[in-house]
DNA sequence: GACTCTCGGACAAAAGTTATCCGAATTGAG
DNA sequence: CTCAATTCGGATAACTTTTGTCCGAGAGTC
Protein backbone atom coordinates (compact mmCIF):
# COMPACT_ATOMS: atom_id res chain seq x y z
CA UNK A 1 0.00 0.00 0.00
CA UNK A 2 1.18 3.41 -0.60
CA UNK A 3 2.33 5.57 2.28
CA UNK A 4 0.37 8.44 0.56
CA UNK A 5 -2.32 7.00 2.26
CA UNK A 6 -1.21 7.97 5.61
CA UNK A 7 -0.76 11.12 4.86
CA UNK A 8 -3.90 11.72 3.47
CA UNK A 9 -5.62 10.28 6.28
CA UNK A 10 -3.31 12.34 8.77
CA UNK A 11 -4.56 15.47 6.56
CA UNK A 12 -8.45 14.54 6.71
CA UNK A 13 -8.09 14.40 10.47
CA UNK A 14 -6.36 17.69 10.93
CA UNK A 15 -8.69 19.94 8.18
CA UNK A 16 -12.00 18.42 10.18
CA UNK A 17 -10.78 20.52 13.04
CA UNK A 18 -9.27 23.76 11.07
CA UNK A 19 -12.42 25.70 10.48
CA UNK A 20 -11.07 27.67 7.71
CA UNK A 21 -9.09 26.93 4.25
CA UNK A 22 -6.08 25.41 5.01
CA UNK A 23 -3.00 25.41 2.40
CA UNK A 24 -1.10 22.26 1.18
CA UNK A 25 2.17 24.08 2.19
CA UNK A 26 1.10 24.16 5.48
CA UNK A 27 -0.06 20.73 5.80
CA UNK A 28 3.25 19.64 4.84
CA UNK A 29 5.00 21.60 7.45
CA UNK A 30 3.22 19.97 10.28
CA UNK A 31 3.56 16.87 9.02
CA UNK A 32 6.89 17.44 7.58
CA UNK A 33 6.59 15.48 4.49
CA UNK A 34 7.75 16.83 0.93
CA UNK A 35 5.11 19.78 -0.07
CA UNK A 36 5.55 18.88 -3.68
CA UNK A 37 4.39 14.92 -3.45
CA UNK A 38 1.77 15.84 -0.93
CA UNK A 39 0.24 17.88 -3.17
CA UNK A 40 -0.27 15.17 -5.22
CA UNK A 41 -2.15 13.00 -2.71
CA UNK A 42 -4.16 16.14 -2.11
CA UNK A 43 -5.01 16.31 -5.99
CA UNK A 44 -6.02 12.59 -5.56
CA UNK A 45 -8.31 13.46 -2.89
CA UNK A 46 -9.99 16.48 -4.55
CA UNK A 47 -10.51 14.05 -7.64
CA UNK A 48 -12.40 12.03 -5.70
CA UNK A 49 -14.48 14.49 -4.40
CA UNK A 50 -13.37 14.03 -0.39
CA UNK A 51 -11.63 17.57 -0.21
CA UNK A 52 -12.04 20.60 -1.95
CA UNK A 53 -9.60 23.30 -3.15
CA UNK A 54 -10.15 27.11 -3.14
CA UNK A 55 -8.08 29.19 -5.07
CA UNK A 56 -6.22 32.61 -4.34
CA UNK A 57 -4.75 34.72 -1.49
CA UNK A 58 -6.50 32.59 1.39
CA UNK A 59 -6.81 29.40 -0.09
CA UNK A 60 -6.66 25.85 0.78
CA UNK A 61 -8.12 22.52 1.35
CA UNK A 62 -11.34 21.95 3.27
CA UNK A 63 -13.14 18.79 3.27
CA UNK A 64 -16.33 18.07 1.10
CA UNK A 65 -18.59 16.85 3.60
CA UNK A 66 -18.83 16.39 7.74
CA UNK A 67 -15.90 14.42 8.70
CA UNK A 68 -18.64 11.45 9.79
CA UNK A 69 -19.72 11.14 5.81
CA UNK A 70 -16.01 9.96 5.07
CA UNK A 71 -14.71 6.68 5.64
CA UNK A 72 -11.18 5.94 6.04
CA UNK A 73 -11.60 3.33 2.86
CA UNK A 74 -12.75 6.42 1.15
CA UNK A 75 -9.18 8.06 1.53
CA UNK A 76 -7.48 4.99 1.12
CA UNK A 77 -9.58 4.41 -2.67
CA UNK A 78 -8.81 8.10 -3.25
CA UNK A 79 -5.00 7.46 -3.18
CA UNK A 80 -4.37 3.98 -3.76
CA UNK A 81 -7.29 3.26 -6.22
CA UNK A 82 -10.15 0.57 -5.82
CA UNK A 83 -8.20 -2.34 -7.44
CA UNK A 84 -7.80 -5.43 -5.22
CA UNK A 85 -4.16 -6.04 -4.19
CA UNK A 86 -4.58 -9.55 -5.46
CA UNK A 87 -5.39 -9.92 -9.71
CA UNK A 88 -5.61 -13.17 -11.11
CA UNK A 89 -3.49 -13.68 -13.99
CA UNK A 90 -5.61 -16.58 -14.87
CA UNK A 91 -3.16 -19.58 -14.92
CA UNK A 92 -5.70 -22.32 -15.79
CA UNK A 93 -5.69 -20.89 -19.07
CA UNK A 94 -1.91 -21.38 -20.31
CA UNK A 95 0.38 -24.33 -20.62
CA UNK A 96 -0.12 -27.67 -22.15
CA UNK A 97 -3.10 -28.58 -20.26
CA UNK A 98 -5.06 -25.03 -20.22
CA UNK A 99 -8.41 -25.34 -19.67
CA UNK A 100 -10.21 -23.37 -22.88
CA UNK A 101 -11.32 -19.93 -21.98
CA UNK A 102 -14.99 -20.76 -22.89
CA UNK A 103 -14.89 -22.48 -20.01
CA UNK A 104 -13.53 -20.34 -17.77
CA UNK A 105 -17.20 -18.53 -17.18
CA UNK A 106 -16.67 -18.66 -13.40
CA UNK A 107 -13.91 -16.96 -11.40
CA UNK A 108 -10.89 -19.55 -10.39
CA UNK A 109 -11.33 -20.73 -6.64
CA UNK A 110 -8.18 -18.91 -5.79
CA UNK A 111 -9.14 -15.34 -7.03
CA UNK A 112 -12.53 -15.98 -5.28
CA UNK A 113 -10.68 -16.68 -1.96
CA UNK A 114 -8.69 -13.24 -2.42
CA UNK A 115 -11.91 -11.90 -3.53
CA UNK A 116 -13.45 -12.70 -0.40
CA UNK A 117 -10.70 -11.68 1.81
CA UNK A 118 -10.30 -8.05 -0.10
CA UNK A 119 -13.89 -7.87 0.93
CA UNK A 120 -13.77 -8.36 4.45
CA UNK A 121 -10.59 -6.02 4.72
CA UNK A 122 -12.38 -3.41 3.26
CA UNK A 123 -15.74 -3.93 5.03
CA UNK A 124 -13.55 -3.77 8.06
CA UNK A 125 -12.27 -0.32 6.75
CA UNK A 126 -15.70 0.88 5.49
CA UNK A 127 -16.94 1.15 8.98
CA UNK A 128 -14.55 3.80 10.65
CA UNK A 129 -15.04 7.15 9.67
CA UNK A 130 -12.74 10.29 10.04
CA UNK A 131 -14.84 11.11 12.71
CA UNK A 132 -13.92 8.00 14.43
CA UNK A 133 -10.27 8.73 14.02
CA UNK A 134 -10.86 12.65 15.34
CA UNK A 135 -12.84 10.96 18.76
CA UNK A 136 -9.75 8.75 19.38
CA UNK A 137 -7.09 11.72 18.89
CA UNK A 138 -9.36 13.83 21.43
CA UNK A 139 -9.65 11.61 24.00
CA UNK A 140 -5.90 10.12 24.02
CA UNK A 141 -4.26 13.67 23.69
CA UNK A 142 -4.27 16.47 26.24
CA UNK A 143 -6.73 19.17 25.58
CA UNK A 144 -3.79 21.99 25.37
CA UNK A 145 -1.87 20.13 22.79
CA UNK A 146 -5.03 20.06 20.92
CA UNK A 147 -5.52 24.16 21.42
CA UNK A 148 -1.81 24.77 20.08
CA UNK A 149 -2.46 22.53 17.36
CA UNK A 150 -5.30 24.86 16.07
CA UNK A 151 -3.90 28.11 17.37
CA UNK A 152 -0.78 26.91 14.84
CA UNK A 153 -3.37 26.67 12.18
CA UNK A 154 -5.04 29.43 12.08
CA UNK A 155 -0.91 31.34 12.14
CA UNK B 1 0.79 -8.29 -3.08
CA UNK B 2 3.25 -10.10 -5.07
CA UNK B 3 2.72 -11.68 -8.37
CA UNK B 4 4.19 -15.49 -7.13
CA UNK B 5 1.56 -15.94 -4.60
CA UNK B 6 -0.69 -16.90 -7.10
CA UNK B 7 1.93 -19.53 -8.92
CA UNK B 8 2.56 -21.02 -5.27
CA UNK B 9 -1.09 -21.78 -4.42
CA UNK B 10 -1.49 -23.11 -7.75
CA UNK B 11 1.68 -24.83 -7.48
CA UNK B 12 0.27 -26.57 -3.71
CA UNK B 13 -2.65 -27.50 -5.65
CA UNK B 14 -1.09 -29.68 -8.77
CA UNK B 15 0.82 -31.33 -5.40
CA UNK B 16 -1.65 -31.95 -3.03
CA UNK B 17 -3.24 -34.34 -6.34
CA UNK B 18 0.41 -35.90 -7.49
CA UNK B 19 1.05 -38.86 -5.89
CA UNK B 20 5.16 -38.31 -6.38
CA UNK B 21 7.42 -35.60 -5.95
CA UNK B 22 6.92 -33.63 -9.34
CA UNK B 23 10.20 -30.93 -10.42
CA UNK B 24 10.36 -27.54 -10.49
CA UNK B 25 10.54 -28.01 -14.01
CA UNK B 26 7.56 -29.25 -14.79
CA UNK B 27 5.79 -27.20 -12.31
CA UNK B 28 6.51 -24.29 -14.51
CA UNK B 29 6.24 -25.94 -17.45
CA UNK B 30 2.64 -26.60 -16.44
CA UNK B 31 1.81 -23.46 -15.83
CA UNK B 32 3.96 -21.55 -18.16
CA UNK B 33 6.02 -19.59 -16.42
CA UNK B 34 9.97 -18.86 -16.24
CA UNK B 35 11.09 -21.93 -14.27
CA UNK B 36 14.49 -19.60 -12.54
CA UNK B 37 11.50 -17.42 -11.14
CA UNK B 38 9.59 -20.37 -9.99
CA UNK B 39 12.26 -22.02 -8.60
CA UNK B 40 12.67 -18.55 -5.95
CA UNK B 41 9.10 -19.00 -5.05
CA UNK B 42 9.45 -22.89 -4.47
CA UNK B 43 12.19 -22.45 -2.29
CA UNK B 44 10.48 -20.07 -0.17
CA UNK B 45 7.62 -22.45 0.63
CA UNK B 46 10.22 -24.72 1.20
CA UNK B 47 11.68 -22.53 4.07
CA UNK B 48 8.61 -22.28 5.54
CA UNK B 49 8.03 -25.71 5.52
CA UNK B 50 5.04 -26.23 4.04
CA UNK B 51 7.22 -28.31 0.98
CA UNK B 52 10.07 -30.26 1.13
CA UNK B 53 12.21 -30.84 -1.93
CA UNK B 54 14.16 -34.59 -2.57
CA UNK B 55 17.39 -34.43 -4.30
CA UNK B 56 18.62 -36.99 -7.21
CA UNK B 57 16.83 -38.53 -10.31
CA UNK B 58 13.49 -39.01 -9.26
CA UNK B 59 13.37 -35.53 -6.99
CA UNK B 60 11.31 -32.99 -7.25
CA UNK B 61 8.26 -31.33 -4.39
CA UNK B 62 6.02 -32.40 -2.31
CA UNK B 63 3.90 -31.44 0.32
CA UNK B 64 4.88 -31.76 4.16
CA UNK B 65 1.36 -32.09 5.50
CA UNK B 66 -2.27 -32.70 4.60
CA UNK B 67 -3.49 -30.53 2.03
CA UNK B 68 -5.85 -29.52 4.94
CA UNK B 69 -3.74 -28.44 7.37
CA UNK B 70 -1.84 -26.14 4.85
CA UNK B 71 -3.96 -22.53 4.69
CA UNK B 72 -3.98 -19.89 2.21
CA UNK B 73 -2.66 -17.67 4.35
CA UNK B 74 0.15 -19.82 4.92
CA UNK B 75 1.34 -19.45 1.50
CA UNK B 76 1.18 -16.27 1.14
CA UNK B 77 3.03 -14.92 3.80
CA UNK B 78 5.81 -17.46 2.98
CA UNK B 79 6.43 -16.06 -0.12
CA UNK B 80 5.30 -12.49 0.41
CA UNK B 81 6.13 -12.23 4.19
CA UNK B 82 4.10 -11.81 7.32
CA UNK B 83 4.38 -8.40 7.26
CA UNK B 84 1.16 -6.34 7.70
CA UNK B 85 0.85 -4.04 4.10
CA UNK B 86 0.16 -0.82 6.03
CA UNK B 87 2.93 0.37 7.88
CA UNK B 88 3.17 3.55 10.32
CA UNK B 89 5.92 6.05 9.91
CA UNK B 90 5.00 7.78 13.07
CA UNK B 91 3.72 11.22 11.69
CA UNK B 92 2.98 12.62 14.92
CA UNK B 93 6.45 12.34 15.76
CA UNK B 94 7.30 14.78 13.40
CA UNK B 95 6.66 18.44 12.31
CA UNK B 96 6.71 21.78 14.19
CA UNK B 97 3.99 20.13 16.84
CA UNK B 98 5.45 16.49 17.35
CA UNK B 99 4.17 14.78 20.27
CA UNK B 100 7.28 13.37 22.19
CA UNK B 101 8.31 9.96 21.83
CA UNK B 102 7.73 9.24 25.45
CA UNK B 103 4.10 9.82 25.05
CA UNK B 104 3.57 7.05 21.98
CA UNK B 105 3.13 4.56 24.20
CA UNK B 106 -0.20 3.57 22.46
CA UNK B 107 -0.13 3.57 18.55
CA UNK B 108 -2.19 6.14 16.76
CA UNK B 109 -5.22 5.18 15.70
CA UNK B 110 -4.93 5.21 12.06
CA UNK B 111 -2.28 2.62 12.65
CA UNK B 112 -4.94 0.45 14.50
CA UNK B 113 -7.66 0.54 12.00
CA UNK B 114 -5.01 -0.56 9.67
CA UNK B 115 -3.93 -3.33 11.90
CA UNK B 116 -7.19 -4.29 12.51
CA UNK B 117 -8.33 -4.38 8.40
CA UNK B 118 -5.13 -6.43 8.79
CA UNK B 119 -6.45 -8.98 11.12
CA UNK B 120 -10.11 -9.57 9.48
CA UNK B 121 -7.59 -10.10 5.88
CA UNK B 122 -5.77 -12.63 7.67
CA UNK B 123 -8.50 -14.66 9.41
CA UNK B 124 -10.37 -14.77 6.04
CA UNK B 125 -7.58 -16.31 4.29
CA UNK B 126 -6.90 -18.83 7.57
CA UNK B 127 -10.25 -20.10 7.16
CA UNK B 128 -9.53 -21.53 3.53
CA UNK B 129 -7.36 -24.70 3.13
CA UNK B 130 -5.40 -25.86 0.29
CA UNK B 131 -7.58 -28.40 0.22
CA UNK B 132 -10.91 -26.93 0.13
CA UNK B 133 -9.53 -25.37 -3.10
CA UNK B 134 -8.43 -28.65 -4.27
CA UNK B 135 -12.65 -29.62 -3.54
CA UNK B 136 -13.25 -26.53 -5.48
CA UNK B 137 -11.71 -27.68 -8.10
CA UNK B 138 -12.55 -31.11 -8.50
CA UNK B 139 -16.40 -30.17 -7.98
CA UNK B 140 -16.09 -27.56 -11.15
CA UNK B 141 -13.51 -29.39 -13.51
CA UNK B 142 -14.80 -32.50 -15.88
CA UNK B 143 -12.92 -35.52 -14.30
CA UNK B 144 -11.75 -36.35 -17.30
CA UNK B 145 -9.16 -33.22 -17.44
CA UNK B 146 -8.54 -34.28 -13.95
CA UNK B 147 -7.19 -37.91 -15.25
CA UNK B 148 -5.26 -35.87 -18.06
CA UNK B 149 -3.41 -33.41 -15.91
CA UNK B 150 -2.49 -36.60 -13.20
CA UNK B 151 -1.29 -38.88 -16.31
CA UNK B 152 0.63 -35.94 -17.91
CA UNK B 153 2.42 -34.96 -14.16
CA UNK B 154 3.13 -38.94 -14.40
CA UNK B 155 4.95 -38.60 -17.73
C1' DG C 1 31.15 -42.69 -11.61
C1' DA C 2 27.72 -40.30 -14.38
C1' DC C 3 23.53 -38.16 -14.41
C1' DT C 4 19.74 -35.42 -12.55
C1' DC C 5 18.03 -32.33 -9.60
C1' DT C 6 17.86 -28.68 -5.93
C1' DC C 7 19.91 -24.81 -3.67
C1' DG C 8 21.52 -20.25 -3.18
C1' DG C 9 23.44 -16.18 -4.57
C1' DA C 10 24.73 -12.76 -7.94
C1' DC C 11 23.00 -10.07 -11.31
C1' DA C 12 19.96 -7.51 -14.80
C1' DA C 13 15.65 -5.69 -16.43
C1' DA C 14 11.04 -3.83 -15.67
C1' DA C 15 7.61 -1.66 -12.96
C1' DG C 16 6.01 1.08 -9.39
C1' DT C 17 6.78 4.43 -5.79
C1' DT C 18 8.53 8.63 -4.07
C1' DA C 19 9.91 13.18 -4.84
C1' DT C 20 10.92 17.65 -7.36
C1' DC C 21 10.17 21.50 -10.25
C1' DC C 22 7.87 24.75 -13.26
C1' DG C 23 4.37 27.23 -15.80
C1' DA C 24 -0.65 28.29 -16.20
C1' DA C 25 -4.88 29.57 -14.17
C1' DT C 26 -7.51 31.57 -10.38
C1' DT C 27 -8.87 34.25 -6.51
C1' DG C 28 -8.68 37.87 -2.90
C1' DA C 29 -6.66 42.14 -1.19
C1' DG C 30 -4.77 46.66 -1.72
C1' DC D 1 -6.96 47.39 -11.85
C1' DT D 2 -2.84 45.40 -10.26
C1' DC D 3 -0.30 42.49 -7.41
C1' DA D 4 0.56 38.71 -4.45
C1' DA D 5 -0.74 34.29 -2.85
C1' DT D 6 -2.39 29.93 -4.01
C1' DT D 7 -3.85 25.66 -6.43
C1' DC D 8 -3.53 22.71 -10.51
C1' DG D 9 -1.49 19.66 -13.83
C1' DG D 10 2.09 17.80 -16.31
C1' DA D 11 6.95 16.60 -17.15
C1' DT D 12 10.72 14.59 -15.10
C1' DA D 13 14.14 12.26 -12.20
C1' DA D 14 15.76 9.38 -8.26
C1' DC D 15 14.83 5.51 -5.68
C1' DT D 16 12.85 1.02 -4.30
C1' DT D 17 10.53 -3.09 -5.17
C1' DT D 18 9.30 -6.59 -8.07
C1' DT D 19 10.22 -9.67 -11.63
C1' DG D 20 13.13 -12.50 -14.16
C1' DT D 21 17.65 -14.83 -15.65
C1' DC D 22 21.82 -17.27 -15.13
C1' DC D 23 25.33 -20.20 -13.29
C1' DG D 24 28.11 -22.90 -10.16
C1' DA D 25 28.08 -25.77 -5.96
C1' DG D 26 26.27 -29.53 -3.54
C1' DA D 27 23.53 -33.68 -2.92
C1' DG D 28 21.08 -37.81 -4.11
C1' DT D 29 19.99 -41.75 -7.36
C1' DC D 30 20.98 -45.15 -10.79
Amino acid sequence: MSGGVEWGLHCCVVLSGAGAPVPAAKLAELHDVSQSYLAKQLQLLSRAGLVRSSLGQAGGYVLTRSASEITVLDVIEAIDGAQPAFRCTEVRQRGPLATPAERCDTPCPIARVMAAADRAWRESLRGITIADLVADVSRTTPAEQLDRARAWLRA
